[in-house]
DNA sequence: ACCATAACCGCACTCAATGCAGATTTGCAA
DNA sequence: TTGCAAATCTGCATTGAGTGCGGTTATGGT
């Protein structure tokens, strides 16, 4: 019985849910650092304790459903076509993952987006989630090219698009005009992954028109 | 007077490097988390509370000379040649730090290599000053190259360098066999960002054969 | 010698995080 | 329905990181 969901895990998802929406509506009225963990336990009425049977910590609830991104990319892999090399299918993955970032609309991920660039502790824990994932994906990339590329290789293919991005968009979005519109952010993100990307589009067989978005 | 080194900043010198030398003593026989602050502080024979002072948390520890490697990048980025472009000087500049990081055979070094891989709360920390590196870095790259390199692009190049370097590095280092032979290593990497950034040195006057390989 | 400043240090405090043990709830089968 | 085992919830106590404050001591310059 796999797809069987009890009592115990519905209540027990609903429970996580209101953690992360308590959270959110603290963290956005009163600051992350100004609120406790027992403040958010209270929010959501559960012991303060037992908070910690839910998130290992305070920065895992900015990032509720991390694996959701790895497992676009690693479909993304998945479904490659006969004649796609390696940054082809890598580059598809990472626009998966970009126009996945349409919950950006969430006021979670707006929320999120200014703490990591305001709280050290919130920005370490982001950059390992995605330090993992890269290596997750990197994994994946490697074993659907066997013999063509080594893990190593995987490797480092897969941190320069992702170190790409990230030092485009780390750019691009401390303009603070940005923040809290939408779609601007979601347009610095097109950008950024064009621009970073573009290397590697002209060395492949792709062309640039080919892209599933004229530049913002 | 910048060049005076009072009996004051001497003394406090000497502190430091005391504080990083009991730190390193005790983490490598007891365990980093094993460790507490108060001990190292008793080792170094100040008060608990003089640590702060010195040292902002535990992590920084690892850390005394986070600026140097960037000093070493910003000068190879300034002592450019006539022809060298953007994608040349990044890659010697980051062969330039890794050069630098020849003082592997340090005590402390080796520690780091080690406390990096096992405590999150430490990778963590390397990644943001990682980050900030790279952005500082992009920021001196972008201004060395005026209308050819607009800030984000500068910071997708970079990012997708130092990406590159770490992705391999990540996979490389978790092989127990390789922990032991530096060289072995370096020449792992260099093989490895050559195929992730052949893109990025194609697209300027570079070949794969000028870069400095046959070394290791 | 004098004084302003910087460093040192103990004390009290807040908060994150963990271990433990007892109470409660849920799943499942008799 | 009943009963039992497992999972969950919870309070309590404890450890350790980190901060603010205030008083003391050491240092640098005059």
């Amino acid at each position: 019985m796999l797809g069987h969901v009890s009592l115990r895990d519905r209540k027990r998802a609903r429970t996580r849910q209101t953690l992360v929406d308590a959270a959110t509506e603290l963290f956005e009225r009163n600051g992350y650092d100004e609120t406790t963990i027992a403040d958010i336990a209270a929010a959501a009425d559960i012991g303060t304790r037992t908070f910690f049977s839910y998130f290992a910590s305070k920065e895992e609830l900015l990032f509720p459903e991390s694996d959701a991104r790895v497992q676009a990319a690693i479909e993304a892999i998945g479904s490659r076509g006969p004649d796609d090399g390696p940054a082809e299918v890598l580059l598809r993955a990472l626009h998966e993952v970009g126009d996945d970032n349409d919950d950006m609309a969430s006021r979670l991920a707006a929320l999120r987006l200014r703490l990591v660039r305001t709280v050290p502790a919130v920005r370490g824990r982001m950059l390992q989630i995605q330090l993992d994932a890269q290596r997750e994906i990197a994994r994946h990339l490697a074993a659907a090219f066997p013999g063509r590329l080594d893990e190593v290789s995987a490797a480092a293919l897969t941190g320069a698009f992702v170190g790409a991005v990230t030092g485009a968009l780390q750019v691009l979005l401390d303009d603070p005009d940005k923040l809290g519109d939408p779609a601007a952010v979601q347009a610095a993100v097109r950008r950024a992954t064009d621009v970073a990307l573009t290397p590697w589009l002209r060395a492949s067989a792709w062309t640039v028109d080919r892209l599933p978005h004229g530049t913002a």
